[in-house]
DNA sequence: ATGATGAATCTGTATCTACTAATCACTTCG
DNA sequence: CGAAGTGATTAGTAGATACAGATTCATCAT
């Protein structure tokens, strides 16, 4: 009859992520000490850390011994595969777009690499993500037909938020992935992707691949994309001397 | 007179790395007890768990719950700039190598967006890579003049483990970073890149760029990288279905 | 005004404790 | 022999507590 509880900490975590994106506390701001949020939610200091240290982990805060917690980026950014194209643009107040190609399902032939990683049929959702109206990239979304039943066209908005194929995913077909392999080489525009990018077919650029797989390893999606724009990583790490593996 | 004290989940973290590495554990092996490891580290069993979700996080071990910490991975790969090439050439049991092709102490001019990065002199550090005696990957690394006093062709080994840069910046020269930016685009291989690379001029490459800071902000060096081959990354996230950030 | 002092505040580290929930190995019974 | 059940082991969550170390700020003396 129980649902799986929902931990303390992911309660208090989610709760402050939420406030945080809806300005609650902005940017540059002091949060109120641990113990005093100890209080608010009505929980030990050792759980609002817990809470607080992931979010320090994600990005969104930065801590200081004697000082306090201070919001740091509302959307730290990861430009990879698995994080949101559409909240990546949004920080910038641009606006991303979603114009949708086609869908096939379930995809009659799909292309060696990603036959390779799926046993199954698989569905191929094929979109151009623009900015600002201007194509950015070309998206070929792979996904096993039996996780995501149901899929039609109208799931995939092509302006808002919704139109996040990782939050459709998530929110729709209820997808969770736990780990995942990407894959960026160096590649010349075809003619097709070339025309649909609006560049010279030939033109040096990025093909990325990214596979998803879930807590049994299997895999959950895959990501085809071509853009001709640059990817920037913020990486955070340990500013020990040691370890440099 | 104190030296800043080691934190002892720092002190466990560090021997139970050292331990992974030197193969005290295998892959595949549990870990003793979180009880246990408490008991021969003379710790509490919390800071134990805080040393172990260290090495979790970092994609060395796993853990589920009533079964025990498994070795999951001796060195998990993030094949960023900041991530030592030497290292994963090495764990596909293959050769690195790394041909000086030159040092200019200070570089007499350096190109615009490195100038940009920096505002005292710079040192180049020109290094072609290679894997199996076979050209890999062209790096210039910019590093201020006045952090590497002493900087001389012999701090830079062409074979072993020594040739890593980063573990020569940071044992010979105590550079740490913090933060790192690292931008990722397409371009056509210049006509001396391809020479170097073994590869045709024009032909579509990476181009990386990537600088690192201190904990001021202050930025401690620059990575330029010309690649023709692709560049893998693991990512592991929570699996948690909501946040698409 | 300015600088030094010290108290208050706040995070960092660490321990002990208690209970829950998943897993595993063993025993028992059909 | 095999399946079901049971108890021991182990990680996950959560709390109370204590003290150390960094920061901030008000206060006081110069």
């Amino acid at each position: 009859m129980n649902r799986p509880v929902t931990p303390k900490y992911m309660v208090v975590h989610d709760e402050m992520l939420k406030r945080l994106k809806s300005n609650h506390y902005s940017v540059g701001t002091r949060l109120p000490s641990e113990e005093s949020l100890a209080g608010t939610f009505k929980v030990s200091r050792v759980t609002i850390r817990k809470s607080l240290e992931m979010l320090v982990d994600a990005g969104y805060l930065a801590s200081r011994q004697g000082s306090g917690y201070h919001v740091d980026c509302l959307s730290p950014q990861r430009e990879t595969c698995l994080a949101s194209f559409t909240d990546a643009v949004l920080r910038k107040g641009q606006v991303p777009g979603a114009r949708l190609i086609g869908i096939d399902v379930p995809h009659p032939d799909p292309p060696e690499d990603v036959a390779e990683v799926f046993d199954a049929p698989v569905v191929r959702i094929h979109r151009l993500r623009t900015v600002d109206g201007e194509p950015e990239m070309l998206v070929s979304t792979w996904v096993p037909t039996n996780l995501v039943a149901g899929l039609a066209p109208d799931a995939f908005p092509e302006f808002g938020p919704g139109q996040s194929i990782l939050r459709i995913l998530s929110d729709r077909f209820n997808l969770a992935w736990s780990r995942a392999c990407e894959t960026v080489r160096p590649c010349a525009a075809p003619e097709d992707v070339a025309e649909r990018l609006g560049i010279e077919t030939g033109a040096p650029i990025l093909s990325l691949a990214c596979t998803a797989y879930d807590d049994l390893d299997s895999p959950v999606f895959h990501d085809q994309v071509f853009r001709a724009t640059p990817i920037v990583f913020n990486l955070s790490g340990s500013a020990r001397k040691t370890d440099p593996a």
